[in-house]
DNA sequence: TCACGTAATGTTTTCGTAAACACGATGTAG
DNA sequence: CTACATCGTGTTTACGAAAACATTACGTGA
């Protein structure tokens, strides 16, 4: 910076302003340090701003499971919104729902000093320990709506409610259900919502079959439904699941959806192109992480705003693994 | 700082040595200014620390397409990785493949100061305006061989031709091939590969069908390839195009593998329960993460080793997806 | 016994930038 | 025509930590 003030026959103090665009340089002025600065390859020191300003230009991120697709979506969605923005993104992947974990990758952050932090799929908020300094700003997407932060998400309870009704219309008794891990709290709140809408339609609630994500899970429990004769709609909480529902019906050799309707959850690129193509519920994930990112820089630039919680309509996608029970 | 250091009797300097374990500390000394740090929530400003030192305990990640399941694996290991190290990640997705949106990242970077950079699934390094310092380590994974970088991949080759190979002893007189985009370079090895071993084995080479990654292209190419009678046996150069193959057969009503083999690149965690279980080459991208940072920390630290270049050997997985053509 | 190495700690300086403050030139209102 | 705001710019200082250098207290070998 010297070196370029000295080139520019100006003050470092000018060139911060150039640099900066501050308003108050003249026009000739600035075009000399820019001419300067062009010259002599001239890049400003984050380390140097951020000790003097306090800011940092980043902002953390911290997801569980990069390898789920909507997690990834999310953080790509984050990552090009906070590049627009001007910041950075500073990740953390967690391997396991540890409150450790969880404590060791926010402590990280602070370290790495960040701006603020968007949460990814977390439940571990509420665990007192944890320490987050008061003035962190936060925002999580897919978490718990109980804690104190601002949350993004969708409205889970109305994107199941519309495949399990999609499925009741349809003329089936009841729904099955093969819920996601118990601690995720997409998944709760996905099999409760299910639990109500059979409750409300008057439909018989059968036990939940246990998942927890993977295809793999989604196969073991579709091998219990296929044994269970008057099983004939099954929503699997996730599209993975849903797969391995599906793979666990044509093993069996259960037509879907002569026999047998499944439905998941997400949209995944490539449920339109599974066998059937699967009806589900769709989820923009890349409007998740642009909201995530304007919410938090409200809380960095203390516009500090009314609106705390975000929740995004997912959309119902009838495709042809769903059909009427079989007569 | 100078807190601890009051609160501890000592002085700020010896506070600095002990955040920084260094060994020419009295034990005791140390436990007072721990004790100190302790109860005062201390922590080392990173901005201050990168100012002195040169150092920012950051890598950059420039990734494109996050959806993509490989480069969220990737991404993910090389995140994990970097924490073990003690570093943090900076992340920057690019939408697109052009030299703007690459440079414009680099140039993110560099400011945004990271001790290295890995970059993942690009071909636009050879652009000489790129301006990358030439002191700034880098690490390409999935990208070009003939850049100066050092560079960590799988062996394209040899997993193009365990498939192709596969098809081609299980009695088909040629495969048939469905390109990723010709501005990826593994799309490329890949294809180049499919044709040598074809060549290689006396089978007639037909033209490549080009897709994008997405199963939407697998599928339109699929469609073609179900009109082409003495089509027998399909590459697809990824899973997710390989499943749009299979779509269109189911929709032609052509028999996968009876009447058609299909088999694919990558085994995403679903492959296994597409209808039928796909074929495919397994890809180990946890451990294509973790060797990044090897290499970008090898070259950080100045211990310049001989091992520029990583190929990993992914593995063949034969599924249902593939059978001896009809008689 | 004395000169000198060594371990533990303190003092000063440095990193690159922006904020705070100071200053002169010009414009403007009373 | 004078007092006083405003604009463009320069000077000084602060940010927090670590490197470089200085100092003290010991121990040890010739």
């Amino acid at each position: 910076m010297a070196e370029v003030a000295a080139k520019a026959g100006v003050s470092s103090q000018t060139v911060s302003r150039v640099a900066n665009n501050h308003d108050n340089v003249d026009e000739t002025t600035r075009a000399k340090v820019l001419a300067a600065m062009q010259e002599l390859g001239y890049r400003p020191n984050t380390a140097a701003r951020a000790l003097v300003t306090g800011k940092f230009g980043a902002i953390g991120v911290v997801s569980f499971d990069v390898g789920a697709h909507g997690n990834a979506r999310t953080l790509g969605a984050i990552a090009d919104a906070a590049r627009e923005a001007g910041f950075s993104v500073n990740f953390m992947g967690i391997r396991a729902q540890t409150e450790a974990a969880v404590r060791q990758a926010f402590r990280h952050l602070m370290l790495q000093s960040v701006d603020g932090i968007v949460l990814i799929e977390s439940q571990m908020l509420d665990t007192p320990s944890l320490h987050l300094p008061p003035t962190m700003p936060v925002v999580v997407a897919d978490g718990d709506t109980g804690h104190q932060y601002p949350n993004v998400d969708f409205d889970q309870a109305r994107g199941t409610q519309s495949v399990v009704s999609h499925l009741l219309e349809l003329g089936h008794r009841t729904v099955h259900h093969v819920s996601g891990p118990s601690d995720s709290f997409a998944a709760r709140r996905r099999a409760e919502a299910w639990e109500r809408t059979l409750v409300a339609a008057g439909a018989p609630v059968q036990p939940t079959l246990h998942g927890d994500w993977t295809p793999e899970s989604g196969y073991l429990a579709g091998r219990t439904l296929a044994k269970t004769p008057d099983a004939t709609a099954v929503f699997a909480a996730n599209d993975q699941m849903a797969l391995g529902v599906l793979r666990a019906m044509h093993e069996a050799g259960r037509d879907v959806p002569g026999e047998i309707s499944v439905a998941g959850f997400d949209d995944v690129p490539e449920a339109r192109f599974f066998e059937p193509p699967l009806t589900t519920v769709h989820q923009d994930f890349d409007a998740v992480g642009r909201h995530c990112v304007t919410l938090l820089l409200e809380q960095i630039e203390r516009r500090g705003s009314g609106l705390r919680r975000l929740a995004l309509e997912p959309t119902l996608v009838v495709r042809a693994s769903t059909a009427p029970p079989p007569a």
